[in-house]
DNA sequence: ACCCAGGGGCAAG
DNA sequence: CTTGCCCATGGG
Protein backbone atom coordinates (compact mmCIF):
# COMPACT_ATOMS: atom_id res chain seq x y z
CA UNK A 1 0.00 0.00 0.00
CA UNK A 2 1.31 3.48 -1.07
CA UNK A 3 2.02 5.52 1.86
CA UNK A 4 0.41 8.87 0.03
CA UNK A 5 -0.50 10.02 -2.92
CA UNK A 6 0.86 12.56 -5.32
CA UNK A 7 -0.11 15.27 -7.62
CA UNK A 8 1.44 18.21 -9.01
CA UNK A 9 0.44 21.60 -7.67
CA UNK A 10 2.35 24.30 -9.75
CA UNK A 11 2.02 28.13 -8.40
CA UNK A 12 0.71 26.59 -5.46
CA UNK A 13 1.25 27.65 -1.80
CA UNK A 14 0.08 25.22 0.92
CA UNK A 15 1.06 27.51 3.72
CA UNK A 16 -0.36 31.06 2.65
CA UNK A 17 -3.66 28.97 1.58
CA UNK A 18 -4.84 27.34 4.60
CA UNK A 19 -3.24 30.49 6.43
CA UNK A 20 -4.79 33.25 4.91
CA UNK A 21 -8.19 33.45 7.29
CA UNK A 22 -10.45 31.91 4.50
CA UNK A 23 -10.31 28.17 6.94
CA UNK A 24 -9.87 27.74 10.27
CA UNK A 25 -9.85 23.83 11.18
CA UNK A 26 -6.14 22.49 9.31
CA UNK A 27 -3.58 22.16 11.62
CA UNK A 28 -0.12 21.89 11.84
CA UNK A 29 1.00 18.15 11.53
CA UNK A 30 4.78 17.94 11.32
CA UNK A 31 6.01 19.43 8.43
CA UNK A 32 2.32 19.07 6.87
CA UNK A 33 -1.05 19.94 7.42
CA UNK A 34 -4.17 17.69 8.66
CA UNK A 35 -7.84 18.80 8.16
CA UNK A 36 -10.71 17.59 6.57
CA UNK A 37 -12.41 18.04 3.44
CA UNK A 38 -16.04 17.88 4.39
CA UNK A 39 -16.17 14.53 6.05
CA UNK A 40 -13.23 13.04 4.66
CA UNK A 41 -10.16 13.04 6.79
CA UNK A 42 -6.50 14.65 4.87
CA UNK A 43 -3.28 15.11 5.42
CA UNK A 44 -1.17 17.16 3.36
CA UNK A 45 2.38 18.05 2.29
CA UNK A 46 4.02 20.42 0.02
CA UNK A 47 7.21 19.15 -1.51
CA UNK A 48 8.61 22.44 -4.05
CA UNK A 49 5.28 22.03 -6.51
CA UNK A 50 4.27 18.71 -5.31
CA UNK A 51 1.55 17.84 -3.00
CA UNK A 52 1.83 14.43 -1.06
CA UNK A 53 -1.75 13.32 0.06
CA UNK A 54 -3.83 11.24 1.86
CA UNK A 55 -4.04 8.19 -0.62
CA UNK A 56 -7.16 8.40 -2.54
CA UNK A 57 -7.64 11.58 -1.79
CA UNK A 58 -5.94 13.52 -5.11
CA UNK A 59 -9.17 14.40 -6.82
CA UNK A 60 -10.65 15.80 -3.66
CA UNK A 61 -7.99 17.73 -2.57
CA UNK A 62 -6.97 19.70 -6.66
CA UNK A 63 -10.76 20.70 -6.91
CA UNK A 64 -11.00 21.49 -2.40
CA UNK A 65 -7.30 24.08 -2.87
CA UNK A 66 -8.79 25.29 -6.90
CA UNK A 67 -5.64 24.26 -8.40
CA UNK A 68 -7.29 24.85 -11.99
CA UNK A 69 -7.77 28.31 -11.06
CA UNK A 70 -5.78 29.96 -13.52
CA UNK A 71 -3.45 32.48 -11.27
CA UNK A 72 -1.65 34.54 -14.06
CA UNK A 73 -4.63 35.11 -15.56
CA UNK A 74 -6.34 36.44 -12.33
CA UNK A 75 -3.63 38.16 -11.21
CA UNK A 76 -3.30 39.72 -14.70
CA UNK A 77 -6.80 40.81 -14.57
CA UNK A 78 -5.98 42.92 -11.30
CA UNK A 79 -5.83 46.93 -11.36
CA UNK A 80 -2.03 47.66 -11.90
CA UNK A 81 -1.01 49.91 -8.94
CA UNK A 82 1.86 49.76 -6.70
CA UNK A 83 -0.19 48.62 -3.41
CA UNK A 84 -1.46 46.06 -5.44
CA UNK A 85 1.38 44.65 -7.07
CA UNK A 86 3.23 44.20 -3.49
CA UNK A 87 0.06 41.94 -2.17
CA UNK A 88 0.27 40.32 -5.64
CA UNK A 89 3.92 39.22 -5.12
CA UNK A 90 3.81 38.35 -1.19
CA UNK A 91 0.65 36.52 -2.11
CA UNK A 92 1.90 34.51 -4.39
CA UNK A 93 0.53 30.74 -4.78
CA UNK A 94 -2.50 31.77 -2.41
CA UNK A 95 -5.85 29.88 -3.74
CA UNK A 96 -9.03 30.74 -2.91
CA UNK A 97 -10.40 27.27 -1.02
CA UNK A 98 -14.08 25.92 -2.71
CA UNK A 99 -15.48 25.18 0.56
CA UNK A 100 -18.69 23.40 1.61
CA UNK A 101 -22.29 25.67 1.93
CA UNK A 102 -23.00 25.05 5.44
CA UNK A 103 -19.79 24.67 7.04
CA UNK A 104 -18.55 28.33 5.47
CA UNK A 105 -21.13 29.92 6.25
CA UNK A 106 -21.42 28.86 9.26
CA UNK A 107 -17.76 29.34 10.41
CA UNK A 108 -18.21 33.05 8.75
CA UNK A 109 -21.54 33.75 10.90
CA UNK A 110 -19.16 33.27 14.26
CA UNK A 111 -16.32 35.00 12.92
CA UNK A 112 -18.32 38.15 13.45
CA UNK A 113 -15.83 40.84 15.76
CA UNK A 114 -13.18 37.83 15.94
CA UNK A 115 -9.77 37.00 15.52
CA UNK A 116 -8.71 33.89 14.20
CA UNK A 117 -7.67 32.33 17.23
CA UNK A 118 -10.85 32.21 18.39
CA UNK A 119 -12.68 31.50 15.43
CA UNK A 120 -10.92 28.33 15.15
CA UNK A 121 -11.75 27.32 19.07
CA UNK A 122 -14.95 28.08 18.34
CA UNK A 123 -14.92 25.83 15.34
CA UNK A 124 -13.09 23.23 17.01
CA UNK A 125 -15.86 23.30 20.45
CA UNK A 126 -18.89 23.19 17.99
CA UNK A 127 -17.12 19.66 15.70
CA UNK A 128 -16.55 18.40 19.40
CA UNK A 129 -19.55 18.88 20.81
CA UNK A 130 -22.11 18.24 18.02
CA UNK A 131 -20.41 16.94 14.72
CA UNK A 132 -19.88 13.48 13.63
CA UNK A 133 -16.78 11.81 14.77
CA UNK A 134 -14.13 10.55 12.12
CA UNK A 135 -12.51 7.30 13.36
CA UNK A 136 -8.83 7.47 13.60
CA UNK A 137 -9.07 11.53 13.29
CA UNK A 138 -8.78 14.17 15.32
CA UNK A 139 -11.07 16.60 14.30
CA UNK A 140 -15.16 16.10 13.99
CA UNK A 141 -16.96 17.15 11.04
CA UNK A 142 -18.75 20.55 10.88
CA UNK A 143 -22.38 19.62 12.39
CA UNK A 144 -25.30 19.71 10.07
CA UNK A 145 -27.74 22.66 10.49
CA UNK A 146 -30.50 19.70 11.39
CA UNK A 147 -28.19 19.32 14.72
CA UNK A 148 -27.84 22.64 15.65
CA UNK A 149 -31.08 23.53 14.92
CA UNK A 150 -31.84 20.68 18.20
CA UNK A 151 -29.49 22.82 20.21
CA UNK A 152 -30.18 25.23 22.82
CA UNK A 153 -28.94 28.90 22.73
CA UNK A 154 -27.21 28.17 25.84
CA UNK A 155 -25.40 24.96 24.57
CA UNK A 156 -23.99 26.90 21.81
CA UNK A 157 -22.82 29.83 24.34
CA UNK A 158 -20.78 27.03 26.31
CA UNK A 159 -18.64 26.54 22.92
CA UNK A 160 -18.27 30.23 23.26
CA UNK A 161 -20.22 31.76 20.71
CA UNK A 162 -20.95 34.48 22.45
CA UNK A 163 -24.29 36.66 21.05
CA UNK A 164 -23.43 34.23 18.18
CA UNK A 165 -25.43 31.79 19.42
CA UNK A 166 -28.35 33.55 18.68
CA UNK A 167 -27.47 34.17 15.08
CA UNK A 168 -26.13 30.40 14.52
CA UNK A 169 -28.78 28.74 15.75
CA UNK A 170 -31.43 30.93 14.00
CA UNK A 171 -30.04 30.11 10.98
CA UNK A 172 -29.26 26.52 11.29
CA UNK A 173 -33.15 26.17 12.16
CA UNK A 174 -34.43 28.44 8.82
CA UNK A 175 -32.09 26.01 6.76
CA UNK A 176 -33.30 22.98 8.75
CA UNK A 177 -36.80 23.73 7.91
CA UNK A 178 -36.00 24.77 4.38
CA UNK A 179 -37.14 28.37 4.47
CA UNK A 180 -33.89 29.19 2.72
CA UNK A 181 -31.86 26.12 0.50
CA UNK A 182 -28.55 27.22 0.32
CA UNK A 183 -28.04 25.11 -2.48
CA UNK A 184 -30.56 26.78 -4.63
CA UNK A 185 -28.72 29.72 -4.23
CA UNK A 186 -26.27 28.45 -6.56
CA UNK A 187 -28.71 29.06 -9.47
CA UNK A 188 -28.98 32.47 -8.66
CA UNK A 189 -27.61 35.74 -10.11
CA UNK A 190 -24.99 37.48 -7.78
CA UNK A 191 -27.76 40.18 -6.40
CA UNK A 192 -30.24 37.40 -6.04
CA UNK A 193 -27.75 35.23 -4.42
CA UNK A 194 -26.50 38.04 -1.79
CA UNK A 195 -30.11 38.88 -1.03
CA UNK A 196 -30.85 35.51 -0.22
CA UNK A 197 -27.89 34.89 2.45
CA UNK A 198 -29.24 37.95 3.95
CA UNK A 199 -32.07 36.89 4.90
CA UNK A 200 -30.38 34.73 7.47
CA UNK A 201 -30.50 35.92 11.04
CA UNK A 202 -26.52 36.99 12.03
CA UNK A 203 -25.69 37.20 7.90
CA UNK A 204 -24.93 40.54 6.60
CA UNK A 205 -23.62 41.54 3.12
CA UNK A 206 -19.66 40.54 4.72
CA UNK A 207 -20.39 37.35 5.49
CA UNK A 208 -22.98 36.58 2.71
CA UNK A 209 -19.47 37.83 0.65
CA UNK A 210 -17.42 35.37 1.93
CA UNK A 211 -19.82 32.87 1.80
CA UNK A 212 -20.39 33.47 -1.76
CA UNK A 213 -16.30 33.68 -2.41
CA UNK A 214 -15.32 30.69 -0.23
CA UNK A 215 -18.30 28.58 -1.06
CA UNK A 216 -20.55 29.43 -4.08
CA UNK A 217 -16.91 30.16 -6.48
CA UNK A 218 -18.37 33.56 -7.01
CA UNK A 219 -14.61 34.99 -7.58
CA UNK A 220 -15.69 38.62 -7.89
CA UNK A 221 -17.72 38.67 -4.98
CA UNK A 222 -15.37 41.02 -2.61
CA UNK A 223 -16.24 41.06 1.45
CA UNK A 224 -15.35 44.50 3.05
CA UNK A 225 -13.85 44.46 6.19
CA UNK A 226 -12.46 47.48 8.46
CA UNK A 227 -9.20 45.86 7.14
CA UNK A 228 -10.06 46.10 3.72
CA UNK A 229 -11.80 49.32 4.17
CA UNK A 230 -8.29 50.91 5.60
CA UNK A 231 -6.47 49.21 2.27
CA UNK A 232 -9.28 50.82 0.34
CA UNK A 233 -9.60 54.38 1.69
CA UNK A 234 -5.34 54.61 2.26
CA UNK A 235 -5.11 53.10 -1.47
CA UNK A 236 -7.48 54.76 -3.99
CA UNK A 237 -8.89 57.45 -1.69
CA UNK A 238 -6.33 59.20 -0.05
CA UNK A 239 -7.40 62.99 -1.38
CA UNK A 240 -10.78 61.94 -0.35
CA UNK A 241 -11.14 61.22 3.47
CA UNK A 242 -14.84 61.50 3.72
CA UNK A 243 -16.09 58.89 1.31
CA UNK A 244 -18.37 57.09 2.12
CA UNK A 245 -19.04 53.34 3.22
CA UNK A 246 -21.23 52.79 -0.15
CA UNK A 247 -19.07 54.70 -2.32
CA UNK A 248 -16.55 52.62 -1.39
CA UNK A 249 -18.74 49.21 -2.15
CA UNK A 250 -19.66 50.93 -5.52
CA UNK A 251 -16.14 50.94 -6.57
CA UNK A 252 -14.94 47.89 -5.13
CA UNK A 253 -17.61 46.26 -7.08
CA UNK A 254 -16.15 48.21 -10.36
CA UNK A 255 -12.90 48.21 -10.03
CA UNK A 256 -11.77 44.73 -9.38
CA UNK A 257 -13.22 43.14 -11.97
CA UNK A 258 -14.44 39.17 -12.46
CA UNK A 259 -11.88 38.34 -10.05
CA UNK A 260 -12.39 41.01 -7.38
CA UNK A 261 -12.19 38.34 -4.85
CA UNK A 262 -9.08 36.88 -5.37
CA UNK A 263 -7.61 40.98 -5.11
CA UNK A 264 -9.27 41.29 -2.12
CA UNK A 265 -7.86 38.50 -0.93
CA UNK A 266 -4.31 39.24 -1.80
CA UNK A 267 -5.18 42.65 -0.28
CA UNK A 268 -6.47 41.43 2.73
CA UNK A 269 -3.97 38.49 4.21
CA UNK A 270 -1.08 41.35 2.59
CA UNK A 271 -2.26 44.23 5.27
CA UNK A 272 -3.02 41.36 7.89
CA UNK A 273 0.24 40.22 8.11
CA UNK A 274 2.11 43.04 7.88
CA UNK A 275 3.65 44.20 11.18
CA UNK A 276 1.30 46.67 12.83
CA UNK A 277 3.01 50.58 13.59
CA UNK A 278 3.56 50.49 16.87
CA UNK A 279 1.66 53.61 18.92
CA UNK A 280 4.35 55.44 20.32
CA UNK A 281 3.09 57.16 23.45
CA UNK A 282 5.04 60.71 24.44
CA UNK A 283 5.43 59.18 28.31
CA UNK A 284 7.78 56.40 27.01
CA UNK A 285 10.94 58.26 27.49
CA UNK A 286 11.07 58.43 31.05
CA UNK A 287 14.02 59.47 33.21
CA UNK A 288 16.32 56.47 34.59
CA UNK A 289 15.61 55.85 38.21
C1' DA B 1 -27.57 58.75 8.96
C1' DC B 2 -25.43 57.75 13.62
C1' DC B 3 -24.69 55.01 18.02
C1' DC B 4 -23.81 51.17 20.73
C1' DA B 5 -24.25 46.36 22.81
C1' DG B 6 -21.88 42.07 22.88
C1' DG B 7 -17.80 38.37 24.49
C1' DG B 8 -13.53 36.46 25.36
C1' DG B 9 -8.81 35.63 23.80
C1' DC B 10 -4.79 38.06 23.57
C1' DA B 11 -0.98 41.54 23.59
C1' DA B 12 0.82 45.23 26.11
C1' DG B 13 1.83 47.57 30.34
C1' DC C 1 -2.49 40.99 37.15
C1' DT C 2 -5.33 44.69 34.65
C1' DT C 3 -6.51 47.32 30.63
C1' DG C 4 -7.64 48.05 25.95
C1' DC C 5 -8.09 46.11 21.43
C1' DC C 6 -10.44 43.46 18.07
C1' DC C 7 -14.60 45.10 14.69
C1' DA C 8 -20.14 42.25 11.90
C1' DT C 9 -24.74 42.71 12.67
C1' DG C 10 -28.98 44.32 14.41
C1' DG C 11 -31.79 47.32 16.73
C1' DG C 12 -32.77 51.75 18.72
Amino acid sequence: MKKWGVLPAPNFNLRLTLESGQVFHWSPDGTGYRGLIGARPVRVEQIGEELQVTPGTEAAVARYFALDHDLEAICASFPADATMAQAVVFCRGLRLIRQPLWECLGTFLTSSMKQVAHIRQMSQALRQRFGQPVPGWDIPVYPEPERLARATEAELRACGLGYRAKHLLGTARSIAEGSVDLEAVHAMDDEAALAELCRLPGVGPKIANCALLFAYERLSAFPIDVWIERVLRRTYFARKPKVSAGQLREFAANAFGPYGGYAQQYLFHHARTQPRPRRVKTAAIRPAP
